[in-house]
RNA sequence: GGAAUCUUAGCUCAGCUGGGAGAGCAUCUGCCUUACAAGCAGAGGGUCAUAGGUUCGAGCCCUAUAGGUUCCACCA
């Protein structure tokens, strides 16, 4: 039984049905295999707590398409999957759900909130990983891994280990940023500037008399924008050159409020020209602050609590909240005549990312990795292209920031990740950094210990992703074999989380590169250019795209017009045209199919496996075949080089406009003739040279596809191909010199613009309307004309080129079919495929018109307009048009295109630059060019004569 | 303050190393032609932000200006 395809595209039902049979063939899976040459890429392992959004979908369709594309090339080719604890968020989360049963994270003890989290891994872990599959992810599930599984968890406690042993990671008393909504330290990264309006508060502190009194008298003003943190002042700093405050140099000032007198000290830190050039220095809570106190040895005193609540060093504000405490101290300062005034004043404040509370910068003992040293060999990499980036301006971006590197704080106040490894002796203090916990401590004998209660930042682990998930620190088959990774694809918003941290680890564990390559995508926003949020509410749910328009759908939309790194803006209509253009493969292939009847499939013609030779095809074959032979090389070369967007235009274009419209435009007489009536040994090859064609360009053509839309590619090349057993594993199409026609590209392209310009004269030329209108064209290629013109035309044939010489042919039913034969003396150009014009003339239901026309050529060259078009001439009779005068204006500008092209060429050609710097190719076709204009503007001119003396 | 990027048709965007201005949607016209109206055939619409420069030739390279977006840093 022959196969059928459904008669309408439906992806749904569909998709499903195909992942769940390439999961069962295992087609995804890979194996060591030393025959074959790897492909890896490693999944951005997804948060579990995340659902699937545009990003995600964005990211993992590149990635599905590039690794089908080259496990179709025969690579080996693994794409590694595996999810992320994500320590915060998903922390933040369980937190939220017992919130709402009224129980307290403290209450509930470490040990059970921990096993809360990991229900809720289970629970919410698979989603994400299903909601892949449903995008048609050909991820290696076998390999799936989480960043806490256990040899995640030895990786990342090796490293710790290892690095603290080389004195990369230290524990220190430094300025972090604190969070008092998470109540953890979070590294740099983290923290967001947001521009917010604020005021800058102009306070005065009394100068110290020497007395050892405050003056009544005498002041130092500044502003500041946290006046609340006054508390903590232990100096005030003036610019050492600055003259108007020279005279304090040495001297003290009284702290209002605390009544604690604070030295006046001279720092280059503070700017002359910014307000009154003074600064008060509160070495606690600013980072600029912190590193003045230092310089000075100013004591650092501390007002906060970790809930950003004042603690007992703020004296009677002591409890209150900052902002709070900040209005209180305002008030307190204004009456007791401190307050010079209040500004407006808008600055960035930073906040944290994850949940936009505006962070407090605190000095806190915490572990950090020393970055100087260890961020070298991922600079080298990203300069010496040992490391590429696409696109190569984010390279900018990268070295800024490696540039500036300061230390990463790793340590987080929350439960849910790697928790260090570090042991306290619980009698000495002593530490001790090991993979497991000690029996003895080395310095006071002691056996008990306490763990340091802090976990990773969630970056730790993902840093080491590239190699935690081929098996290491075990030095696996696979990690030789698969490592280092080839393309890692992500978005350019974590290329300081993630992909340098990646890179510095790659190198410093595996004394190499994680990846070759690393392909950015931009941001995926709303159709008004926004950033899909939750609190906007304006998020587009790709399940739910899926559903209602399929994951092919969906996937072409993402990848087409766009260009690495790029933001893209959604729209619905896009997908809407990616649903059509899914449609139209689907039933041009089942067009194919129904013109294939059973019996005539097992013929030889049927099979595309076997090449039939060039000489029983007709010049369109030899276009077409041509055409999507050019198609593969330049496909192919594009997504080497990661234009996929680029690259899937081509192949839409390739199908919809040269294939659908023209090709099979064009062959459907020869499809169409053999079936009803006696054939002709001529016909049946023609006819079965033409199906073996579409086929043959389909099945390549869906080869070229499927990466981007692999589930209508599997199903109908499996319908039309049922002896394979799935498009994701055939071969990827190779570009081929048997499939090269040069010289039936040019001829067909040429028919197709005449054929364009016939249906121009016909639809929107001055033609009279309701007129019956007889063309005459001039041209070689008659037979395929007559095709796209419905038969509507007579046919003159062209021996110079502008000689007429007629062949009429009344159409009509099958009663008479009579042919003039041609009334000029020169050999009537033959076309090849005269009896297929013919056939299409026959086969037309519309009687061609204008019989009257029929017989003299005179009568054409002095009653009709000729139109000048590429490959052909159209004269069309006088009396059928409207308007001489029109037709003489449009002459005119095709007369002055012409000139305007022809002092271009002939510009180039005379050029000595040109003529020695140009590629040959180039010249040639420049020269082809000229010819060409040259010609049509003679039969331009000539016709615009004539028409002036008519 | 430093940097990146963008400015191309009414809208959203392609346009690779300089050499004949493109797509989708929208608009208008004509078609239910037996694969497809989720379609077919056409049309209109652009001084490629502005001003200079390099070049035989610039949407593309250089400089400046204007506007938009983004990243980094941050002076209280």
């Amino acid at each position: 039984m022959k196969k059928e395809l459904a008669k309408t595209y439906d992806p749904k039902g569909l998709e499903d049905r195909l992942y769940e049979k390439w999961m069962e063939k295992k087609y995804f899976h890979a194996e060591v295999d030393h025959s074959k040459t790897p492909f890896t890429i490693v999944i951005p392992p997804p948060n579990i707590t995340g659902q699937l959004h545009m990003g995600h979908a964005l990211d993992n369709t590149m990635q599905d398409i590039l690794i089908r594309f080259k496990r179709m090339q025969g690579y080996n080719a693994l794409w590694q999957p595996g999810t992320d604890h994500a320590s915060i968020a998903t922390e933040v989360k369980i937190i939220e759900t017992l919130k709402n049963e009224g129980i307290d994270k403290h209450d509930l003890g470490r040990e059970k909130f921990l096993e809360r989290a990991w229900d809720w891994k289970k629970e919410y872990g698979g989603r994400i990983v299903s909601q892949l599959k449903k995008l048609g992810s050909s991820c290696d599930w076998d390999r799936e891994r989480f960043t806490m599984d256990e040899g995640c968890n030895k990786a990342v406690t090796e490293v710790f280990v290892k690095m603290h042993k080389k004195g990369y990671i230290y524990k220190g008393a430094r300025m972090i940023n604190w969070c008092p909504v998470c109540n953890t330290s979070i590294s740099d990264a983290e923290v967001e500037y947001q521009e917010q309006a604020g005021h800058l508060w102009h306070i005065k502190y009394p100068v110290m008399n020497d007395d050892g009194t405050p003056s009544a008298t005498e002041f130092l003003t500044f502003a500041t924008t946290r006046p609340e943190t006054m508390l903590g002042d232990t100096a005030v700093a003036i610019h050492p050159e600055d003259e108007r405050y020279r005279h304090l140099v040495g001297k003290s000032v009284m702290l209002p409020i605390m009544n604690r007198v604070i030295p006046v000290v001279t720092d280059t830190y503070v700017d002359m020209e910014f307000g009154t050039g003074v600064v008060k220095i509160t070495p606690a809570h600013d980072p600029n602050d912190f590193e003045v106190g230092k310089r000075h040895n100013l004591p650092v005193i501390n007002v906060m609590n970790d809930d950003a609540t004042i603690n007992e060093n703020g004296g009677k504000y002591c409890g209150m909240d900052r902002y709070e405490a900040r209005k209180a101290i305002v008030a307190e300062l204004e009456e007791q005549g401190l307050l010079v005034k209040i500004e407006d004043y808008s600055h960035n404040v930073g906040t944290h990312d994850r949940c936009k509370t505006t962070v407090e910068p605190l000095v806190k003992e915490q572990w950090f990795v020393k970055m100087d040293e260890l961020i070298q060999p991922a600079v080298e990499a990203v300069k010496s292209g040992d490391v590429e980036l696409v696109p190569k301006r984010l390279e900018k971006i990268y070295f800024n920031w490696t540039d500036n590197i300061r230390d990463w704080c790793i340590s987080r106040q929350l439960w849910w990740g790697h928790r260090i490894p570090a042991y306290y002796c619980d009698e000495c203090g002593e530490v001790i950094v090991a993979a497991e916990a000690p029996d003895v401590c080395p310095k006071c004998g002691c056996t008990h210990f306490t763990q340091d209660p802090d976990t990773l930042d969630t970056w730790f682990s993902s840093a080491l992703w590239p190699f935690e998930t081929l098996g290491w620190p075990e030095q696996t088959e696979d990690l030789k074999y698969f490592y280092p990774t080839d393309v890692l694809v992500t978005g350019y918003d974590i290329i300081f989380f993630w992909v340098i941290r990646m890179i510095f680890s790659g190198f410093e564990h595996m004394g190499e590169r994680p990846f070759k390559t690393v392909l950015f995508h931009g941001l995926v926003r709303d159709s008004q250019g926004r950033k899909m949020s939750k609190s906007l509410g304006n998020g587009i749910d790709p399940l739910e795209i899926i559903d209602k328009y399929g994951a092919d759908a969906l996937r072409l939309t993402l990848i087409t017009g766009n260009a690495p790194g790029n933001d893209m803006r959604f729209y619905y209509e896009r997908v809407e045209n990616s649903r059509n253009f899914a449609n139209k493969v689907w039933n041009a292939s089942r067009f194919i199919m129904m013109n294939m009847e059973e019996g005539e499939g097992g013929e030889g013609g049927q099979s595309a496996m076997t090449e039939l030779p060039a000489s029983q095809l007709q010049p369109v074959d030899k276009w077409i075949l041509s055409r999507l032979n050019d198609l593969v090389k330049e496909v192919t070369d594009n997504m080497e080089n990661y234009e996929l967007g680029i690259a899937v235009q081509k192949v839409y274009d390739f199908i919809w406009d040269e294939f659908c419209d023209w090709y099979i435009e064009m062959v459907k007489p020869r499809l169409y003739q053999a079936k009803d009536g006696e054939e002709s040994e001529m016909r049946r090859e023609s006819r079965s040279a033409a199906l073996w064609t579409l086929k043959t360009v389909l099945i390549d053509a869906l080869k070229l596809l499927h990466p981007y839309m692999p589930f209508i590619t599997e199903e109908i090349f499996c319908t039309l191909q049922s002896e394979e057993e799935s498009i994701m594993i055939s071969r990827w199409p190779a570009y081929t010199e048997d499939r090269h026609f040069e010289k039936e590209e040019k001829d067909i392209d040429i028919i197709k613009e005449a054929v364009r310009g016939i249906r121009n004269v016909r639809s929107e030329m001055n033609v009279a309307p309701g007129k019956k209108t007889a063309v005459f064209v001039v041209s070689e290629r008659e037979d395929i004309l007559t095709t796209f013109t419905e038969g509507k035309l007579f046919f003159a044939s062209l021996a110079g080129a502008n000689e007429v010489t007629m062949v009429h042919r009344q159409g009509g039913n099958a009663a008479g079919q009579e042919e003039v034969q041609p009334a000029a003396e020169e050999g009537a150009a033959q076309s090849v495929a005269q009896p297929l014009a013919e056939d299409a003339a026959a086969q037309s239901k519309t009687q061609p018109v204008a019989r009257a026309a029929a017989g003299a050529e005179a009568d054409i060259a002095k009653d009709s307009v000729s139109v000048v078009i590429p490959g052909a001439t159209l004269y069309i009779p006088l009396a059928d048009l409207v308007d001489i005068a029109q037709e003489i204006e449009r002459l005119k500008k095709e007369q002055k295109r012409l000139e305007g092209e022809l002092a271009r060429v002939n510009g180039m050609l005379s050029n000595e630059r040109f003529i020695s710097k140009a590629p040959e190719a180039k010249i040639a076709q420049e020269r082809e060019k000229l010819a060409k204009y040259t010609q049509m503007m003679e039969q331009v001119t000539q016709r615009l004569g004539q028409l002036h003396k008519a």
